[in-house]
DNA sequence: TCGGCCGTTGCGCACTCTGCAACGTCCATT
DNA sequence: AATGGACGTTGCAGAGTGCGCAACGGCCGA
């Protein structure tokens, strides 16, 4: 691994955090002033951070448009995009697209709920992985070793007294949901939150996206939502049907790792 | 500059381009496999970028979360919002918010239009430039000799017949609107939408940002778009007080050991 | 079975990055 | 108005680090 480079991109999530001087930068880098500079210079030619009036740093505007393209080179977010439209349409709840990404689960897409009472989401936004629904689907999915791996590494904040509590419940969760082909998160993250939710497949069989739909208490109960079970999981195939349908023959993919 | 940054930071656009294997990125970047391999390794430990199954390289996942930490970070654009969707509310089309970064313009916020008919554009999108009325209106306060540095290395596409044709043009136009006080794009980029522009200015009168109505002329005619002018101006400078009261003259940042 | 393609590894050379020290500037303080 | 300090910037010499080469190994198609 390049020290150069691996300094260097160390200074983007710190600026994620908020603006920063060459001397914050430097700080917490632990290195010369000098050296941060020349650092934050080529980040600065190559449009990754962006130095305001104030002298200070922050990040730039390249990154929105990286950000921007990557997602868009994403084909099942453009394929399951009209499918969560109509679910949205026809629930009025918020519906999200997530994948996983060594170890993390993050959103893609969101369509937002009509009602006035939404959940705070964000595209890109990495999800409560050991609670959200479109997590344990997406990690259930793994080699059973990666999964025990996973599992041990991960933190398990108690949102609420719902929330998983430990690596050994999240792997029994994990095996309840490959079993059942669909998750579901009552109350984990937010006491008031409950998401449905079901796996989008590849021509494999492997799960390569999960999506759900969310609605707080105050708008409907989770029995309300879970009757919404059948559409979600009707919506998922259909997904899945497209994107093996429109993905060409896939070289051959070796199963056992 | 750092070379080794440099070169690293060069995949970025490559593969924002679409994923690429390790000898292709060698090419493009003029480097031996092995000095590619390195760089890719230490921006996937990074997670910026990500490796698919078929080993090739594409854009990963902490890009999002960075881009959305740092679009979060703008206070502009916090404070802005609310009135962008009240005023959405109340006319019902596309609200763009827009500031310059670099020569480069780029949307940071959207409220989308209730028509079905909606024009296409997303966050984080550099917009173009030599034609947007929200860029019109950020390139216009800059000081004259950046004006024209700008203007003379800028690209003058002819997206439509009433797109800006060369920098001369430009510069009148960026006059016009300086003096003006608004813009407006009148099928400059597609030839069946128009675009009113107001400024958002800071406390000491420098324009930070700039907001956009939008609407095809299927929605409504040139001339009824242009009566929200009045509107839309309120509503800029309604978000200017607010930025200009919330913004301390300065504040000082205290560095924790 | 063989040949070619591609990713990966170890290594020695030298190029490039590093930290230091000194300078210029701006601002706050006396 | 003068002084001190903080901060960003520059040039430099040393050495640490990234560079390309060459060889290996796995995979796939011939």
């Amino acid at each position: 691994m390049s020290q150069t480079v691996d300094r260097a991109l160390s200074i983007l999530p710190l600026l994620a955090q908020g603006p920063a001087d060459l001397g914050q930068v430097a700080d917490r880098l632990g290195v010369h002033k000098s050296t941060a500079l020349r650092l934050l210079r080529t980040l600065h030619e190559h449009g990754l951070v962006y130095r305001q009036q104030d002298q200070r740093y922050r990040l730039g505007a390249r990154l929105f448009a990286l950000a921007q393209e990557a997602v868009e080179n994403l084909d099942v977010r453009e394929i399951a995009h009209p499918h969560l439209a109509a679910l949205n349409e026809r629930t009025g709840h918020t519906v999200h697209l997530a994948v996983h990404e060594d170890g993390e689960v993050l959103y893609i897409d969101k369509v937002e709920s009509r009602y006035p009472v939404r959940m705070y989401s964000r595209i890109g936004k990495p999800v409560a992985i050991t609670v959200a629904a479109v997590a344990k689907l997406l990690l259930a999915d793994l080699p059973e070793p990666e999964r025990r791996a996973l599992a041990a590494k991960l933190d398990y904040p108690r949102y609420t007294p719902r929330s998983t509590p430990d690596a050994a419940a999240f792997l029994q969760e994990l095996a309840t949901v490959r079993e059942q082909g669909w998750a579901t998160d009552l109350g984990g993250h937010e006491e008031s939150i409950n998401c449905v939710a079901a796996p989008i497949r590849g021509a494999d069989g492997r799960v390569v996206a999960a999506m759900s739909v969310s609605a707080p208490n105050v708008v409907v109960t989770a029995e309300e939502l879970l009757a919404l079970l059948p559409l979600v999981r009707r919506t998922a195939e259909a997904i899945s049907h497209d994107y093996s349908g429109t993905t060409p023959p896939k070289e051959t993919e070796e199963t056992p790792a």
